[in-house]
DNA sequence: GTCTATAACCGGATAGAC
DNA sequence: GTCTATCCGGTTATAGAC
């Protein structure tokens, strides 16, 4: 019992401090080592808990992937109209990103480095893209939107919301050139920015 | 004579060699055994005309960030409208990462690790992104336009455009599941819907 | 489970002959 | 300029005592 608590402790401990080496380092960068020293504990035993660093970057790779996924889909389940889902959308992400804003390009490039996490990671969870497009296309339909294709407007919803946190060190840098205070009010007001922004793209009736 | 033209030949080999691993394993996953390797010459030369693997990779990464700044403020220079400007960009954009599509997550990936490349390149090419603003004020209010703050239009244009080259391994696995084909044909159709979605975001006056 | 010590290997960099 | 051989530090991983 002893034994077990102090088990689980000690591995969540490593988990954690795997997370963030990796997550700001990723996997080549990593050190096993630097690891070890920020879980406060002997390097040989992060080895006894993962055996090796591939299958320690797995298990945080899929906790960090869940983190984001778990919470993107139960905002989409119960969405109901195109502009709830905009609220939902952007509202999970701003809430996941502003805390943990290297998320993006963790997963970016673990993933395009490494394609078959993504065949590995699919069969567990796959994203309802087939219910979403529907509901794009029902109000479509039914309210009269323009009619771009639904897969163009959620890759558009993705990429206005992550790009700029993905991207957080170049838009930091060339186009508020460092000023982070200028940079802060931008994300804070990127957020409805992009809302009215989307519904103005594809509501034909205008609400400025 | 022939000397400096063996020379050169060598460097420019090495350079291609590099770019090609460097922008694909990132600095931290590329090994100067496999640029050798690919530069079909000794590993020894590689150290011999860069010394080290640090100075090789910032020449890659200057010259692969100039390409894109080069075409791109090129573009800009010439825009009169925002029109234009929106042609230009996603134009500009869609041919050069066409054809390089691990650009964005290379440049992404590199220049959050390493901020300090940030500084040594603004320091060299600043992105004029005063007058870029300007244009796109002056529009709003000679034309008329939905009143967006310009540099979050800005940052939309890169983020609709950028995204989904940066992030592509994620888009084709789990919006199209790895359908290829589907996934070309959205690319394909994408910089048209670009234009089209930002022109019904910000003009008042419908064209559908 | 936890530690120390060390094996085994790899990768960047250099020496030195040609 | 080009090659072979090699050094040397660092990194993953394991052996083995406690």
């Amino acid at each position: 019992m002893n034994n077990m608590a102090k088990t689980e402790n000690t591995e969540l401990k490593i988990v954690e401090a795997a997370t963030s080496v990796f997550v700001h380092k990723g996997f080549d960068g990593a050190r096993m080592q630097e690891i070890a020293d920020k879980a406060e504990i002997n390097k040989a035993m992060v080895h006894y808990y993962f055996r090796t660093k591939q299958k320690l970057f797995e298990r945080v790779f899929e906790n960090v992937f869940e983190v984001v996924a778990e919470r993107i889909s139960s905002s989409l389940e119960t969405s109901k109209s195109i502009d709830e889902l905009l609220e939902n959308i952007t509202g999970t992400y701003f809430s996941v990103l502003a805390e943990k804003p290297y998320i993006p390009d963790f997963v970016i490039h673990e993933l395009n480095r490494n394609p078959e996490l993504i065949v590995h990671i699919i069969k567990t969870r796959g994203i309802n893209k087939a219910k979403l497009s529907e509901l794009i296309i029902t109000e479509i339909q039914s309210r009269s939107l323009k009619p771009f294709d639904p897969l163009q407007i959620i890759v558009n919803v993705l990429a206005l919301t992550i790009f700029p946190f993905a991207a957080s060190s170049i838009i930091k840098g060339f186009i508020f050139e460092g000023d982070t205070e200028k940079y802060d009010k931008f994300v804070n007001e990127r957020r409805q920015h992009i809302i009215d922004f989307v519904k103005s793209a594809i509501f034909k009736d205008q609400k400025t």
